[in-house]
DNA sequence: CTCGTTCATTAAATCGATAAAACGAACCTA
DNA sequence: TAGGTTCGTTTTATCGATTTAATGAACGAG
């Protein structure tokens, strides 16, 4: 078989035109060989697939959009991250993103989304300019956020990584079971012999840090141990933490569950400056695995996201949407894993 | 004046055609005050650009491609990052890039680029079928990367982030200095009173870490100061550095510059293994200003990338480079900048 | 053997913009 | 006043695909 030409090998890109004349029939044939297969004849479709083949043919997606009003294109409006902050690991869940759309034909289009406040100002011109055909949203935990009902209400297709956690629920959402996570560490902690198991979160009223801290409380619940006087809150700061949670370690607490790896990173300092050792004298358990956590010493015991999971689902949410806007709204909560380091290490043998 | 209603608010987007007729013009003269004013009597342009604000028009990009063979898209092809590996803050980067393009008309196309070797495939899909007017590439560095020269064949407009190390340059590119960021590094300390400053890189023959350590030998050789026995190599590992370091430690270096914030970090735990306090006994320094280093106690004095201004330049450059094809290639190499925190503390007043 | 069906294929129209060519009015020159 | 410019606007054609309507061949029934 002859090695198929790149199409702009030889001037200009390989056009519907080009290969019906090839195969011997017209446009409309080739186009129904690609999108109908079955109204042709099988003898007819081997022909236009082959000339398919040795011309390379692409279809123009331009062209494609003009006629159909569908751009197989999805927006995504990356925000910056803000300095300071431990969110770094958006690439994982873009590349996962891109992976899962282009699987289905589909690719991400990228725009500046600013950084206060969501403006609707780009979702507007990725509609009217480049007809996507819908929208990948993040950082949704933001109050007042005016982007789902708007979507909602132009009848736009899109899904939401982050849950909403208003009562009012509009649209499709995947997010990470926070609860489950910080359950899963405290089941953890309770197999390696650990009782005195304490909670350092955020301030209450985040949707994101009441979550983990609802995980650990019911874990702790269903072990009938107590909570009270187990909890401390700090914002998401290493050096905040590590005064909040001297009550903690004061109290007797052998384990710690944070609420974020910076949180935990603030436990270590402070059992430091008391002249203990993360992990042997007390265990420690962080949240979203940060690259941070892979390289301390001891390696820190996290809760991992699985981000690359969080992106397929958003697409796969995202295209049953498109199929069916009527369909009643899915809403997926994914797992997270326990990545175990050695800041919770087995007892001695 | 009335508030433009979005033009979906109706039913389907406004077409220049509505335009015209609502200005009593022919839709090229519409798109003459847009891409040509000059060519329109002052009072008609003026009736037009009217008649578009009050309808909301924004010209459909699929049309504008189909026409011009200019889809206004700049593809880039995102790599999963490799589980284990300091993640660099591409987000920062990718936002810099999305927001320096949209201020020029033009938006970022991704595509899930595969982790091993680079292959051309997605580059070939999106020039085929989204007629992307150019690339910007990333991770340049590995050997024989055939992207470079593939897409200078194909006369395909490109940028990479991340200079060619190899003689034969080929293209435009745009790069951090980290000469320049380890020089500054050094002068820093000897602003500090260090004299015995000692370098932690990687294994000689990447071409970024043999440039971070040119920067420290050539700022040594400038004050007269001796290299020998003060430079060790590791792998970008913590406990590989942790060991790495320890003569350098014993030979009496008060100071280490390290090619990396995870080497950094293992100077760190060398340190506190001898009952040594970083910062204190001995003033450390890192590379790339990781959101670790930010966290760490004490804070880790770090060299930080202008990512924003990389995005900035890459897309100058493209720009550039499709509007003259023929131009002499231009190679920007930015300035690094030294955050300075408690890692490398001012010397008691 | 003619007429109505069925089926595969083609011809024609269309999406929304822009480039090129045609047009017509105003103005200038001879 | 005829003829030539100049200038602003409109007409026409086009990009590459898909949708709809039309076409023609093969076939069966009457």
């Amino acid at each position: 078989m002859p090695r198929s030409p790149r199409s702009s090998s030889a001037k200009g890109p390989v056009t519907i035109a080009m290969v019906a004349a090839r195969a011997g029939v017209s446009a409309p044939t080739v186009s129904n060989a690609i999108n109908a297969p079955e109204k042709l004849r099988p003898e007819t479709l081997e022909r236009v697939l082959r000339a398919i083949e040795e011309t390379g043919y692409r279809p123009s997606r331009a062209a494609q959009t003009l006629r159909t009003r569908s751009s197989k294109l999805i927006g995504y409006g990356v925000r910056p991250t803000p300095p300071g902050t431990t969110a770094p690991v958006m690439d994982r869940f873009l590349h996962a993103l891109s992976e899962a759309a282009d699987d289905a034909g589909y690719r991400i289009l990228l725009f500046a989304s600013p950084p206060g406040g969501a403006s609707l100002k780009g979702y507007e011109d990725l509609l009217d300019q480049h007809d996507v055909d819908g929208f990948v949203l993040s950082d949704t935990d933001e109050r007042g956020d005016p982007r789902q009902p708007w979507l909602d209400k132009q009848g736009v297709p899109f899904v939401a990584f982050g849950r909403m956690w208003s009562k009012r629920q509009i649209g499709d959402w995947v997010d990470v079971d926070g609860a489950a996570g910080t359950d899963a560490a405290v089941e953890h902690l309770i197999s390696l012999g650990h009782r005195k198991i304490a909670f350092l979160g955020w301030e209450r009223g985040s949707g994101v840090g009441d979550d983990r801290a609802e995980g650990w409380q019911r874990a702790m619940r269903r072990h009938e141990l107590p909570t009270r006087a187990r909890r401390a809150q700090s914002a998401d700061d290493v050096d905040a933490a590590r005064t909040a949670v001297k009550p903690l370690l004061d109290a007797g607490a052998t384990a710690v569950v944070a609420a974020s790896d910076t949180l935990a990173l603030g436990c270590y300092y402070a059992l430091r400056e008391r002249g203990a050792t993360p992990g042997r004298d007390v265990a420690v358990v962080g949240f979203d695995d940060s690259p941070t956590a892979g390289i301390l010493s001891p390696g820190l015991t996290s809760v991992a996201q699985p981000l690359e999971a969080v992106g397929r689902e958003c697409v796969r949410l995202l295209l049953a949407r498109m199929a069916d806007q009527d369909a009643e709204p899915e809403r997926v909560l994914l797992e997270p894993s326990l990545v175990i380091r050695d800041s919770t290490p087995a007892p001695d043998a």
